[in-house]
DNA sequence: CGGCTTTGACCAGCGC
DNA sequence: GCGCTGGTCAAAGCCG
């Protein structure tokens, strides 16, 4: 399973065409997008989300997709259709399409994951097996409620079926020293496990908000040990407890927890309206791809990527820095607008 | 003392 | 059925 995950990251890396359907059109798809980057990679405690110095949240009323930008939407993402192989990964699939935010074009999705991508493709060809599902779930939880005596053996079985609705999940790579890297909130480690064919071991996460389940993995890639891999598992329920929010601010509305809300980023000041729209449209198209997003934002060599990061906050004085992910993103003339 | 990490044990899924 | 592997639990320890 994740031997696939590292066979489609290293695809990612080494093949500009792939990596940017496969990001890009994460991004598009609304999917977990948001909920993997609505983290800022950078910074301790104090820092900014990522998805906050793009100028979009999760946590802003009305918001919409990025398909709902025209010039996103349509020329600008390439599409990488796959179909599933196996009945686990439509099922999965299924799962994870069902958690999909309604778009206007969401024929072709995927994810920098495989597993997300196997979550995430073949919407329309799972359709019919995902209404199934939810039919025999619902027949359960009837026959839950018919006989409410559950042997140990159901409830077993039951506890098995919760564990395979896998939340959506979303993995990148960035390249950093630093195996757990800041992103606006706070997880507490679970778990720490030897990978198979990797030198590394795998951390697992958990965020510590109570009702929050956000689970994310991070490990080092076994082809370049310079590289993390970050698989963000699920959706946050709360706002980024490291970022002051603004009063007005509202809980996500569920449906809209993946989207992309550029409507926040017309309130931002200028230069997050620029940040947001430089990476997500006019560079979009490269988003995706491993080497451009390790290197928009370095004019270079990989010496950059421990250096102290430093980046505007909302009020535009305070300096935060990283050791994370925005420095491969952002540019520099972004860092000093 | 609370919050976090570490780490061995346990469990479930999957392939053979 | 068995072994392997991934994922999670929970007790112990660490740290501010």
């Amino acid at each position: 399973m994740d031997e696939k995950k590292r066979e489609v990251i290293k695809m990612i890396k080494a093949d500009n065409t792939i990596g940017s359907s496969s990001l890009s059109e994460a991004i598009s798809s609304g999917f977990p997008f948001s909920s993997a980057f609505d983290s800022s990679e950078f910074g301790e405690k104090g820092s900014l989300g990522f998805m906050d110095l793009l100028g979009v949240t999760d946590y802003f009323p009305n918001t919409i997709s990025m398909f709902d930008f025209p010039a996103l939407a349509s020329s600008n993402i390439p599409t990488w259709t796959t179909t599933a192989t196996t009945k686990k990964e439509a099922m999965v699939s299924a799962d994870a399409s069902s958690n999909q935010p309604a778009t206007p074009n969401t024929s072709s999705i995927s994810s920098a994951s495989s597993e997300a991508l196997n979550e995430e493709r073949t919407k329309t060809a799972d359709q019919d097996e995902e209404d199934d599902e939810e039919e025999e779930q619902e027949q359960e939880q009837e026959q839950e409620q018919e006989q409410p005596k559950v042997t140990s053996k159901q409830l077993k079985a039951k506890k098995t079926n919760q564990k395979k609705q896998r939340e959506p999940r979303f993995a990148f790579m960035t390249k950093s020293e630093v195996d757990h890297l800041e992103d606006g909130y706070r997880w507490r480690k679970y778990g720490q496990k030897a990978v198979k064919n990797s030198p590394f071991p795998r951390s697992y996460y958990r965020c510590t908000s109570a009702s929050c389940n956000v689970k994310k993995r991070v490990e080092r890639s076994f082809s370049d040990p310079s590289v993390v891999v970050t698989t963000y598992e699920g959706q946050h329920t709360h706002p980024s407890p490291l970022i002051s929010r603004p009063a007005h601010a509202a809980p996500p509305p569920a449906a809209a927890a993946f989207a992309m809300p550029f409507q926040r980023s017309q309130l931002l000041p200028h230069h997050h309206y620029q940040f947001a729209h430089d990476v997500l449209s006019s560079n979009i198209s490269n988003f995706g791809n491993y080497d451009t997003l390790r290197n928009i934002g370095s004019t270079t060599n990989s010496a950059n990527f421990l250096h102290e990061r430093r980046f505007c906050t909302h009020s535009g004085s305070a300096l935060i820095t990283d050791h994370g992910l925005l420095q491969d993103i952002v540019t520099s003339n972004m860092l000093n607008p």
